[in-house]
RNA sequence: GGACCCGUAGCUCAAUUGGAUAGAGCACCUGACUACGGAUCAGGAGGUUUGGGGUUCGAAUCCCUACGAGUCCA
């Protein structure tokens, strides 16, 4: 039973006995106490005073005399107003270093038998990915490996969208204006490539609609008369037809994105255990409809199309299969659904997508709750915002987006450059360098993207660049580093059992952040946020390089203590380590 | 027209989910044993938590309202 545990069963004990009445578990608040007042934990007794029928500071007092006498670990209280501040004796701070110490994955929590899939990335197989796409892949990737160690089986899946017009649009503007072009010709990376014809169609099209509009056509009737687009949608249709050409076509240039793909995958230290082609699975889905109409849950209108009425639920009517019996997204992501349910039977199924889809997943969600699909309660929309530029939003037409490989490339040359101001890594051959700066780089822009609370939308100025001081990635490798240096130096073996009886101030609040790390595993994992963990590992961070800077390690010439100092800094370092790569960044033995 | 989301220091973000005097970083100012690694540490300044009302022992957090930013639905 861990101490919060013990102190909140103890005041339980403490009412029945004082007076008199029984409390629920969760009735009894804890927290940290603040740094002003004596103790490490507070109790907070302001629901008790209706109890007690007494005052807030006599109710306190009763609570910790009573916790004092019938609990070891507490040693003394005090009582401001409605808080019962508890001081722990050190001999329990002490004994809790040791067993962390012997904890082999300080922090993995036991297996929950329970499957969990997290579909992330999910790109476009018409253009490069830029910042958008970056904060979505960092975010799966990390809430993935949360995941994983709080003890779920985790698969992590990426449903590529592959087909549709907006393919079409490139495929058609590079048949037309291209002239043969390839990555190799071009030098450019293949995604690039294939968005660079994706704004050419735009630029084209959009000459066409001003001209349609100067001869006397609407805007409306523009956009949809205007040639290319016929001919896009005509290609679109001959690609359902599989039309061998035009396959050829889409082949070509989607190998030319995955490609780039994989590039832009590998800087990011992201990876899939399941990928899905929509170009498979855009016609499943139809056969839902007719299983969702025989169930009465879908209508059908006069023209043929199919419909479901979600006005009860607050939404509105949807459209869930054309008068054509052409299928609209939801309808293939009904299918999908399915699909992946009958091949994995995982409990739960975390689509990591943008808030602006909020409204799609309800409706979809409720498609399949409707159709009495009994896994649909195991589904889950992780929401996230947008990532906004001062100017608003990232608009590719308008030039206005973050490149993802220009902006891992940016990160990467200005950890160079810092490293090679303060010129610590001389002595590195070019090759360590190199990654160092990677590691660097990357770990600055992964924080920074990771440190915001996933539902938040997220402000990113192109003009300042990430810092590498302060609340950011490399304060945390940095500690880290630092810690490497002195065990090196250090070099002696560690003994678990200390013969320590005393505690400063620094020492207990590194242990006191130690001890929280698997419960800010488990919070960071029910609540799908690398954030909590991000600020976890910054908070411990920081706390270490009070404890580093105040107190000598090294020089100490009383064994016990030197290798009970060691004991925190090695405990620490294990648990940066091991957060840090739950966020999907590494950490240097020197930098 | 309807629905949803957001608004915290100059800027970027926290706040144990309703708890103490709202905390960090950046930027600005001041200081740190001749450094167990200064990408660090200590201190200063910076706030009517968008405005107004309500709920209660207690509100940045919940409810109503106004304003502002954003998204979605046909």
């Amino acid at each position: 039973m861990n101490l919060s545990e013990t102190i909140i069963s103890k005041t339980q004990e403490a009412i029945k006995a004082l007076f008199n009445t029984e409390i629920e578990h969760n009735a009894v608040t804890l927290q940290d106490t603040r740094k002003e007042f004596e103790g490490q934990v507070t109790v907070v007794t302001f629901p008790f005073i209706k109890l007690s029928k007494k005052s807030p500071e006599e109710t306190g007092a009763l609570i910790g005399e009573y916790l004092v006498n019938n609990t070891e670990e507490v040693i003394a209280f005090n009582v401001v107003k409605g808080f019962l501040n508890l001081s722990i004796s050190d001999a329990y701070w002490i004994n809790s270093l040791s067993t962390i110490f012997n904890i082999k994955n300080y922090g993995k929590l036991a297996p929950k038998n329970s499957k969990v899939m997290v579909e992330y990335s999910s790109p476009n197989t018409n253009k490069p990915l830029h910042l958008g796409h970056v904060r979505n892949n960092l975010l799966g990737y990390s809430v993935a490996e949360i995941l994983n160690y709080a003890g779920y089986e985790v698969i992590k899946a990426n449903l590529v969208n592959d087909r549709g017009i907006h393919i079409c649009k490139s495929m058609l503007a590079w048949e037309k204006f291209g002239n043969g072009e390839t990555p190799q010709s071009s030098g450019l990376k293949g995604d690039h490539l294939v968005g660079k014809y994706y704004v050419e169609f735009d630029k084209a099209y959009k000459k066409e609609i001003e001209e349609l509009i100067s001869q006397g056509l609407t805007e409306d009737q523009a956009k949809k008369e205007a040639p290319l687009i016929k001919e896009a949608q005509d290609m679109l249709l001959k690609w359902e037809q599989k039309d061998e050409h035009v396959l050829g076509l889409w082949k070509m240039m989607n190998d030319w994105v995955y490609a780039g793909f994989e590039v832009t995958y590998k800087a990011m230290g992201v990876n899939f255990d399941q990928y899905y082609y929509e170009s498979n699975t855009y016609s499943l889905g139809k056969d839902i409809v007719d299983e969702g109409l025989s169930k009465g849950v879908f209508f059908k209108k006069e023209d043929g199309s199919v419909w479901i009425d979600l006005t009860e639920d607050g939404l509105d009517q949807k459209l869930v299969l054309r008068g054509d019996g052409t299928s609209v997204y939801i309808t293939q992501d009904v299918g999908t659904a399915q699909m992946k349910y009958e091949q994995y039977q995982m409990d739960r199924s975390i689509y990591v997508v943008g808030n602006e889809q909020e409204y799609h997943f309800k409706v979809l969600f409720l498609i399949l709750k409707k159709l009495g699909k009994p896994w649909a309660t195991g589904l889950f929309h992780l929401s996230y915002g947008m990532v906004d530029l001062p100017s608003g939003k990232m608009k590719s037409r308008e030039g206005t987006v973050v490149d993802a490989d220009d902006l891992i490339a940016e990160m990467i040359q200005s950890a160079k450059e810092q490293s090679e101001a303060l010129g610590k890594i001389t002595d590195f051959a070019e090759e360590e360098k190199q990654s160092l700066y990677k590691l660097i780089g990357m770990g600055a822009l992964k924080y920074y993207l990771l440190k915001v609370d996933p539902k938040k939308r997220l402000l990113f100025d192109p003009n300042e660049s990430i810092d590498l001081q302060g609340h950011t990635g490399p304060f945390i490798q940095y500690s880290y580093a630092r810690i490497q240096s002195i065990l090196r130096k250090a070099a002696l073996p560690l003994n678990a059992n200390t013969n320590i009886t005393a505690l400063n101030a620094n020492e207990k609040e590194c242990i006191m952040l130690m001890l929280k790390y698997p419960l800010i595993i488990e919070e960071a994992a029910s609540a799908y946020s690398p954030a909590l963990l991000s600020n976890y590992l910054y908070e411990l961070a920081k706390t270490f390089n009070k404890f580093y800077h105040d107190d000598p390690i090294l020089k100490l010439e009383d064994a016990d203590r030197l290798n009970f100092r060691l004991l925190i800094c090695k405990n620490i370092s294990g648990i940066i380590s091991s957060g840090m790569s739950l966020l999907g960044i590494e950490v240097p033995e020197r930098m």
